[in-house]
DNA sequence: TTTAATGCAAATACTTTGCAGGAAA
DNA sequence: TTTCCTGCAAAGTATTTGCATTAAA
């Protein structure tokens, strides 16, 4: 039995897949817009939240409140989020990658993906509040 | 020099605290509301917001869409949340804690809390998803 | 007296949904 | 023909904001 997919959902995967960064349901529809693809807002988010469900593509909160999607198999990417100035840097490395192989091992739960947010304060926003402080 | 706060954040801080749990702005508001506390929504919310920049509560998304708080104080929790029945299992305990002491070391962020989510699928829709192709 | 905090209602903004038309099987 | 997909517009919902009032410094 194969599982149907219809046209929609296959442009907005293929779309993420190579696009390998994040994007919001409103920046990917423009986006589809201006490479001349005919589609909709509302099929967009349909297309997101099945592909979601499938395992196929990530999802995560930004700090302005905007959920932000990618493909799974993008590298994984993970923050740390400045509470004061809000810029997100971007970790490249997944720190935790392979440090906790024993513990998925354990899990009877079937992990498609993870998210890991650090919030904090930034290198600049430490050195104001240091002053500010004084 | 000492940090002005209003009485409605002390309010929600002291919930907060004492609730041990994560909840989101209406209920939080709808529990203060129960016990007497003459407070309205949007004050909450700017209670909620100007907590967290201060790294005294953390924030994390739910499933639902709904931004949930606690206290920072209180014992951090992650989830396993299952794609196909949106049902969390708490993990209480956190399985990076003490992992990456020396990475946290190398940065130059000061990390206030994290957020650590796992997406996939549980036991029982497991079950169910290969039932579904067999 | 001057400044900041609050509540209410209105406004925002992201996301979902109803429904009619259209494509696919 | 029947089922599912799609787009549009309308509805829904969490959160923010303007503003007049009130409390605090």
């Amino acid at each position: 039995m194969s599982i149907r997919q219809p046209s929609s959902h296959k442009t907005v995967f293929n779309f993420l897949k190579q696009l390998r960064r994040e994007i919001d349901a409103q920046d990917l529809y423009l986006e589809l817009q201006r490479r001349g693809k005919k589609i909709g807002l509302a099929t967009v988010y349909r297309a997101l939240k099945t592909l979601h469900k499938q395992g196929s593509i990530q999802e995560r909160m930004s700090t302005n409140g905007k959920s932000l999607y990618s493909a799974t198999s993008f590298h994984q990417q993970h923050h740390l989020n400045c509470l004061n100035c809000q810029r997100s840097i971007v970790i490249d490395n997944c720190p935790i990658n392979g440090k906790l192989d024993r513990w998925f091992q354990s899990q009877k739960f079937k992990v498609y993906y993870h998210t890991l947010e650090f919030f904090g304060l930034c290198t600049d926003c430490q050195e104001q509040e240091a002053f500010r402080q004084s």
